[in-house]
DNA sequence: CTGAAAGCGCTTACAG
DNA sequence: CTGAAAGCGCTTACAG
C-alpha cells in the first residue's frame, strides 16, 4: 500500500482543475461546459473542450459517484445457462456508455433456486442504481438499501414491451412458422413448452394454441420443456409407435436437436415423418444435419434497448418506443413438407 | 438531480462513521478493524464486527477508490464469438470478490482487426487496474494513463502456464485422442487448425504433429481453419474423392460439426470412413447425430485462476500454482475404429 | 458569467 | 491504542 501524497511525484492523470487552468477558468466552469449545462460562454465552453481534449481529460468516475450520490451503475441479472450472452451484454454495455453509466453483467448459478437470494444480494449491496433481468425471479419489494431505491426492470416487462407491438408479439414467429407448415401440407402439430416461469414461454405457447385454432389443424399436446436438449429428446421417446406424421415447435434449437436425435432413435426421419422448428439460432444449427429452421434474434439491439429502458425508468422520462423487427424465421433443412 | 444535503432527510445507507459511533471508537478503528489491520484490539475489533453487522454496514466503493487512488476494477476482454463465455466470467468475478476486486467483462467487436484499437480504449481510460486478454492481440507497452500502469495479462500466458504442466499441457488432450484413434486401428489422420494467432491453436497443432511422429502414422495435411464451422465444412470439400478412411482432429466443436456435414455431403459415413473429434464440448455436440467426441473445459475454474493470476501479479505476490485436471476428454459417437 | 468553498465517505500519517 | 485532521476529484449552491 503506497502512500497516495509520494504518488504526487509521478506523473499523473489530469483532472478538472488541471483543465480549469489550462483553459484559464474556474473548475466550476469545466464542470458546466463538459456536462453540457447552461450558465457558461459558448467561448468558454470551447477553450475547456480543446483543454480537455489536450490533457486527455478523463472525469474520475469515483469522485463524480462520491459527490452525485449515484453509483452510475447498472446490473445485468443472466442465468450461467444463458445462451449468446455477449451480444446483448454488448449492446447493453454500449448504450449503457451513451448515457454515461457502465453495466455489467451478474451470472447467476446454473441453480435457478439460488437466484433469488443471489439477487436479494446484489440489490442490498447497493452498488447498482438499475438492475435487469433476464431470470423469471419475483424479487422482494424494497430489498435495497435504506433510502435508495434499486429500479428492476424483469424479463417480463421486456416480454410485455414487445407484445406491444401486437398481440404476441414476441411469439408472433411461431403463427408465421405455423401457417407456412400449414400451406406446406401439415397438418398435425406438437408444442414442447420451455418453463413456464418465462413469459416468452407461456407466449410462445399460447401463440401455438391460437395457431392451432386459427388454421383448424390437429394438436398432439403441448409438453412442458425446460429449454434443454433433453427436453426434446424425451418428448420424442413419449410418442406412441403409430405417430403419424407431425411438426414439432420446439423451445429453441437445443430442444429441436434432441427432438432429431429422437426421430434418429425410433428411426423416424426428418423432415419426412418429423419437421421441427427452434429458436435462437445456434452456430451450430445451420451446419448440423438436418440444419435446424429457427428464429433469429437481435441480441445487440435487445440488449442497447432493454438498457435505454432502464435507464429512462431511473430518471423518470419517457420510455423509448418498444423495437420491431427484432425477430427474423430462418427457413432450413428440418422443415418440409409431410410424406 | 438532486442537492444531495436534501437526502440526508431520508434514512440513507450506514458508513463508517455511523459504525464507529454505535461501536463507541473512532472512525480511524473502524478503518483498521474491518480491514484486518494491526494497531487494534481484539475487544475493539469484535465491537466493530457487531456494530458493522447491525447497521448492514458496506464500505463506499468510491469512496475508497477515491482515497486509495486505486480503482478496484479488473477487465476481462473477450471477443463477441467467444463460446461459454459466462461460466468463465462467473468464475472470474467470484475470485475477483474474493480479493475485494470488481471484474467486469469488455466485449470486443466481432472483427478481430478492432481489437487492438478497442484495448488502447480500455486501457487508455485508466478505469482498470488490470486486464485479462482472451483475444490474441498485441498490446502497446505503456497505453495507459500517465503514471499509473495497466497490468495486463494475455491469453498466451495462460498457454504457457498450462504447458508449463508438462509439454504442451494445454494441448495434451490431442495427444491422448489420437492415441486411443491409433490403438482403435486409425493410420491416417487429418488437423484443421484453429488461427495460428492464438498460441492455443499453435499448441495444438504442434501436438498434432508430435503424435503423427511419435505414434509413426501418416498425416494427410494440416489444413489452416479459423474456429468457424465453415472451416470445417470447407476442409472435407478439399479433400479428393478418394480419400480412404481418415481421422480428423479439428479445433473445435463447431468446425468438427462442419466436417460431419461436409463429410454428409460427400457420402462418407460417420464415423465409419470419417472419424472426427472437437473441442469445447457444446450443449448440442452430446445430442447430435452423430454426438461428438471433444474437449471438456472446466471454465469456471479457469476464470478464477486467471484472476487470481492477475491480482496477484498487480500486487506483486507469488503466482499460484498451474491448475491441473483443467480439461477432460469425452468420447462420443464421433470416433470409432475405421472400417 | 466566475471564484471560492463545501462536502460526498473513505484511509492513513500524525500527535497524543 | 485513540482522536482529529487531511485530502482523494468531483459537483453545485452561493456570493459576487
Amino acid at each position: 500500500m503506497n502512500e497516495p501524497t509520494k504518488e504526487q511525484n509521478v506523473e499523473r492523470r489530469a483532472t478538472s482543475r488541471d483543465v480549469a487552468r489550462l483553459a484559464g477558468v474556474s473548475q466550476a466552469a469545466v464542470s458546466f461546459a463538459l456536462s453540457g449545462r447552461d450558465g457558461v460562454s459558448e467561448a468558454t465552453r470551447q477553450r475547456v473542450m480543446e483543454a480537455a481534449a489536450a490533457l486527455d481529460y478523463r472525469p474520475n468516475l469515483a469522485a463524480r459517484s462520491m459527490r452525485t450520490q449515484r453509483t452510475g451503475r447498472l446490473g445485468i441479472a443472466m442465468p450461467m445457462a444463458a445462451f449468446h450472452p455477449l451480444p446483448l451484454l454488448r449492446g447493453a454495455t454500449g448504450a449503457a456508455q451513451e448515457e454515461g453509466y457502465v453495466a455489467e453483467p451478474l451470472v447467476l448459478s446454473m441453480d435457478h433456486a439460488e437466484h433469488e437470494s443471489q439477487l436479494r444480494e446484489y440489490i442490498a449491496s447497493g452498488l447498482y442504481e438499475g438492475l435487469l433481468l433476464f431470470t423469471p425471479v419475483r424479487v422482494p419489494e424494497a430489498a435495497g438499501p435504506r433510502g435508495r431505491q434499486t429500479v428492476i426492470l424483469t424479463s417480463s416487462e421486456f416480454d410485455d414491451d414487445m407484445r406491444a407491438i401486437g398481440e404476441f408479439a414476441d411469439a408472433r414467429p411461431v403463427g408465421t412458422i405455423m401457417e407456412r407448415l400449414v400451406q406446406m401440407g401439415h397438418r398435425r402439430f406438437l408444442h414442447i413448452a420451455g418453463p413456464l416461469e418465462y413469459p416468452s414461454a407461456v407466449a410462445r405457447r399460447d401463440a401455438y394454441l391460437a395457431a392451432i385454432e386459427q388454421f383448424d389443424v390437429a394438436s398432439l399436446g403441448v409438453i412442458k420443456g425446460d429449454w434443454t436438449g433433453r427436453s426434446g429428446l424425451e418428448a420424442i421417446r413419449s410418442l406412441p409407435d403409430n405417430t403419424p406424421p407431425v411438426a414439432i415447435i420446439a423451445p429453441n434449437d437445443l430442444a429441436a436437436t434432441g427432438v432429431i436425435r429422437g426421430a434418429h432413435e425410433r428411426g423416424w426421419s426428418i423432415p419426412g415423418n418429423v419437421s421441427v422448428s427452434g429458436w435462437d439460432d445456434f452456430e451450430t444449427s445451420e451446419l448440423q444435419v438436418p440444419s435446424i429452421t429457427t428464429v433469429h434474434l437481435d441480441r445487440e439491439r435487445l440488449g442497447a434497448h432493454s438498457i435505454r429502458r432502464l435507464i429512462a425508468t431511473i430518471r423518470g422520462k419517457a420510455i423509448p418506443a418498444p423495437l420491431t423487427d427484432l425477430q427474423r424465421i430462418i427457413w432450413r433443412e428440418s422443415t418440409a413438407p409431410p410424406e
